[in-house]
DNA sequence: CGTAAGATTGATTTCGGTCAACTTCAGTGG
DNA sequence: CCACTGAAGTTGACCGAAATCAATCTTACG
């Protein structure tokens, strides 16, 4: 599973650069990837860094272009207002890109922390114009990867605007089962369901008492049953109709993916 | 609710393609342009066309990476719900490209509307290869301007998450003065405030009746006064500390805005 | 100058927040 | 192996910000 003359001068590969990680994973929803594509990304992938839990993920290089991607583990873009609330802006899984680029601007208005222990690979900004250049595979797959984050954020702009707490949590179970089924990570109806209800209320902007409350609603509904970090949907059909939530706006890909029931 | 297009091709006046555009002001707080760079982007810019109050904007071209750019008038992102309620996800002003891209993604999950007759000029994808090869200026600032559009919107979901009504309103306001005052549409502490109660509703998750008590607090407060659809703000630094506003996100330029008191 | 969109105001309701107590569970060390 | 600890989850009583419903009033403009 290792092959130089990729193009590149690199080394030494650990192990967590192969072929199969969760960006190549994800990049194939949005386009349809040649065996080099997969080597070059593969290759461009510095070593993985582990960051526990809790911790915040911090910039080291000083390449505005360079991008963290998330290989394991899960983690949040958040700010925390003056008078000591906090929000969760954006959710990020294994195969998202953390944009570091913010670590670039003046001052810092949003941090990424991570929410369970998380392994975190680098592409450098030069190598991501290489691989854009060499492939325009890879660089569609990159743009739409980008298309497809800005939809999930309008989208959650959408929940915390217009949907009821019950309707909010839903479509935040429908969208992370959507992105874990994406990049291989969900089995059938179920999924890792890694935040607390604490994480929940920070991230659908309510306090955890409520969404206490709402999860035992979605519970007594049959919807959904959630155990030991466990998310089960048992009625797919329904949550995403309570939710109002359009699937195809997660991948919107050619392929379709593999665990959507009905 | 939607009146039908304008129709397009209403007087085109190489006159709006000027080397005083919005755009090529916005920029100018990204990275300094050369005199050559604001030849280039003008010359890049398509006849300006122009869209009706209240109409939808539309892609017509096929070329996903080309870019829309408001040259007069205010326009907004918007989705509506299938329960009929509807979220204005993100406001778009002079000098803002309102990425067509969306209208390339299979099923087109928010529309792009005009607030108020909109004048609109287009860069074609290519064009835009060719500016940011031949500028390395003009690829930073294009690059920069996508951080601030995307640190304004994770700035919304925070309001919508985590701010009350009279903060979120506040906030709305500042952000909008900001932005205005980037692009030189700022008068001193005033500007033009062209959203009805009821768009400012849609933008900030509320009712458009609830939108006017606050309104009318606001103004109690002295903070400001809006008539005949103009801002003005009378206590900057009040109505920014209520906002929990920290105006460096919006530009985080190296310039410094014009009118930014204290 | 007539009309419709927008703005204003009051009365009432409701969803979600606040406060507070209590339970469960995972991990740690004696 | 159990006792202790702290984080996470659960539940109840009460409160309050914003929604809802409804009735004007004002303004822009054809």
């Amino acid at each position: 599973m290792n092959k130089h003359d990729a193009g590149g001068f690199v080394g030494d590969r650990p192990r967590s650069t192969d072929l199969d990680n969760p960006l190549a994973r994800k990049l194939e929803h949005f386009a349809r990837l040649a065996d080099d594509d997969r080597l070059q990304l593969a290759a461009a992938l510095s070593p993985a860094r582990t960051i526990a839990a809790r911790a915040d993920i911090r910039e080291e290089g000083d390449d505005p272009r360079s991008v963290n991607v998330i290989l394991d583990g899960w983690a949040c873009r958040y700010r925390q207002l003056p008078n000591g609330q906090r929000q969760i802006v954006s959710l990020l899984l294994p195969g998202d890109p953390c944009d570091p680029q913010v670590f670039h601007q003046r001052r810092v208005h949003h941090a990424i922390g991570a929410l369970t222990p998380v392994s975190l690979a680098q592409i450098r900004g030069s190598a991501m114009k290489e691989l854009m250049a060499h492939s325009s595979a890879l660089e569609e797959a990159f743009f739409r990867e980008r298309l497809s984050a800005t939809a999930i954020q309008y989208e959650w702009t959408v929940s915390l605007g217009r949907r009821s707490a019950i309707e909010r949590l839903a479509h935040l179970f429908c969208e992370l089962h959507a992105r874990l089924d994406a990049v291989g990570l969900a089995d059938g109806a179920s999924c890792a369901m890694l935040l607390t209800q604490t994480d929940m209320a920070n991230a659908l902007g309510q306090t955890s008492v409520h969404i206490n409350r709402t999860l035992k609603e979605l519970r007594d509904m049959e919807l959904i049953t959630l155990r030991l970090r466990r998310l089960t949907i048992h009625d797919h059909a329904g949550l995403q109709a309570l939710a109002m939530f359009e699937p195809t706006y997660v991948m919107d890909d050619e392929v379709g993916s593999s665990a959507q029931p009905r």
